[in-house]
DNA sequence: TCTGGGGTCCTCCATCGT
DNA sequence: TCTGACGATGGAGGACCC
């Protein structure tokens, strides 16, 4: 523990749903809910007008669906919301060399680290600071905790929020956290609460109380003594920037349980092939292979195998899976598939055996030749789920394929320019045109397979400024007033000229 | 009306070698 | 030669996080 508040907390608010809110100005102000739109979907994030129906993160979506029946529902489109992350990392970058990112819209920040902040004046400052950066570069807001640990300064940020900046003065932890539930505490998840709530505590001042021995009775060693300092605000976990990666794994829920064996088999080869493409992409290889069956009462079981060497051989995990599936009784049905490989190297068995016989040079670590595209258009779609409604599902199906559209998919149409795809059904597809920070746009209907309609990349969110060299922190303009870039059209409203394909567009 | 996907860490138990 | 203690490792499951 520190003695100044020089931890920073950024939380991005509401990151999906705002990130859609600012690309398309009709959902401003809107309830929005992201998520996985299939039978089995769970929200991702629900704006702050749709927090107000009682959508919150991790509900079915079917749930969300009745208590905000008017809401926008969109897929999510991680690579938008990526883009937009790498700007925030960038700028958290530039106060300090120590930055953890805990996902696309969270970050630890060590201020001291970087000579940003030494007191409590200083990286107010800085947080201040930081947070108009943001808007200026993104459009969005964040919510910025400061304290000299890191887990006050994330209750820090929670209580900021939306938009704001909460700063707790060092020796006032404690006090602070008493009153407040065991659930702030990280690591204390619905099990634990409810495991201590019957042992009679619910508040941090309860766990105090409780004493280290008790907690460690009633938990265990590593919970119960980490659980106890937590609880006296003690924290020294540093901020630490750069995680080894442990395991690659891939999953997929199915719309449907699947019965038949032999296809559950083919699916468990395809997520291999899917597993063994992303442990490539990355430069590892992995020694242990793990399958993941939910069946259909939904009670989970892994089973694993360890190899002799470290593999990055879809053969070799191909059939490890299949062997590890051999093992699992599926009668009744199973929902989802996973299979993960953990126990990482950034060499493989066969490496060895290649140097053994000279032939490992030239050869580097990466996708493989059956990797050449880095998607997964070589294999069928998942069953019931189109190939369109897969997250970030762009580029056209192959010919005679029905194309399919996901709600909140980017396109761009010949005649009418970009706009996005409010919904489809009965071989039609209405789509808003309309451009991050300009006018609600006009909705049209084409037919699904209208040959002037294709899938397009996300526009930025605030248009990059005409220089094209990079403008630092410091040079940008402070928080007052409208943010600084103006409202943008697009670099341009439509490459090719329209050709009449509005006959089958329904104003 | 049920309950995603991709991770990490911890605990418990069995096995094996010393 | 037998036995028990102990650490390392592997396998399975659970909890948690975003």
């Amino acid at each position: 523990m520190r003695s100044a508040p020089t931890i920073l907390h950024l939380d991005m608010d509401a990151f999906f749903a705002a990130a859609e809110q600012a690309a398309k100005p009709s959902l401003r102000g809107k309830p929005v809910v992201v998520g996985g739109l299939g039978p089995r979907g769970v929200v991702a994030t629900a704006s702050y007008e749709a927090r107000r129906f009682g959508v919150h993160s991790a509900m079915p979506m079917a749930q969300a669906r009745r208590l905000a029946p008017n809401a926008a529902y969109l897929v999510p489109r991680f690579s938008f919301y990526r883009s937009i992350s790498e700007q925030v990392m960038r700028l958290l970058g530039a106060l300090s060399p120590l930055v953890e990112p805990l996902s696309l819209d969270e970050a630890f920040v060590d201020l001291e680290a970087g000579g940003a902040a030494r007191d409590a004046a200083s990286a107010r400052a800085v947080g201040e600071r930081l947070r108009a950066e943001i808007e200026a570069v993104t459009g969005l807001t964040g919510s910025v905790g400061l304290a000299a640990s890191k887990m006050i300064a994330k209750v820090a940020s929670e209580r900021a929020k939306p938009d704001g900046l909460v700063l707790i003065e060092p020796g006032t932890e404690r006090a602070l956290l008493g009153p407040l539930s065991v659930r702030t505490i990280p690591g204390v998840g619905p099990a634990t609460g409810e495991h201590l709530r019957r042992a009679g505590i619910t508040t941090c001042a309860e766990l105090v109380e409780a004493g280290e021995d008790e907690l460690v009775r009633l938990l265990g060693r590593a919970q119960g003594v980490s659980l106890h300092r937590m609880a006296l605000g003690h924290d020294d976990r540093p901020v630490v920037a750069e995680r080894d990666m442990k395991s690659v794994s891939v999953e997929d829920t199915f719309d449907t349980d699947l019965h038949d064996r032999l296809r559950i088999r083919l699916e468990v080869e395809r997520l291999a092939d899917r597993c063994v493409r992303r442990l490539r992409s990355s430069g590892h290889s992995g020694r242990t292979i793990v399958l993941k069956v939910r069946r259909y009462d939904f009670s989970t079981l892994t089973r694993s195998e360890t190899l002799r060497g470290p593999t990055d051989d879809p053969v070799v995990v191909r059939e490890a899976a299949a062997r590890l599936l051999e093992g699992v009784d599926t009668t009744g049905g199973v929902r989802l598939l996973g299979v993960g490989v953990s126990g990482l190297a950034d060499w493989t068995q066969e490496d060895l055996f290649a140097q053994a016989a000279g032939l490992i040079a030239g050869v580097a670590p990466g996708p493989g030749p059956d990797d050449a595209t880095g998607t997964d258009t070589g294999h069928p779609p998942e069953p019931g789920r189109p190939p369109g409604a897969a997250p970030d599902a762009r580029g056209g199906p192959g010919p005679g394929a029905v194309r399919q559209w996901s709600p909140g998919q980017d396109v761009r149409h010949a005649e009418h320019g970009p706009g996005w795809v409010q919904g489809s059904g009965v071989g039609r597809v209405t789509v808003r045109f309309e451009v991050p920070r300009g006018e609600i746009g006009r909705v049209r209907t084409f037919r699904v397979d209208d040959p002037e309609l294709t899938p397009s990349e996300p526009l930025p969110l605030v248009a990059a400024p005409e220089a094209p060299e990079l403008v630092s922190p410091e040079q940008l303009e402070p928080p007052e007033g409208q943010p600084s870039s103006p409202a943008t059209e697009p670099k341009e409203r439509s490459g090719a000229a329209g050709s009449g394909g509005a006959d089958s567009s329904i104003p």
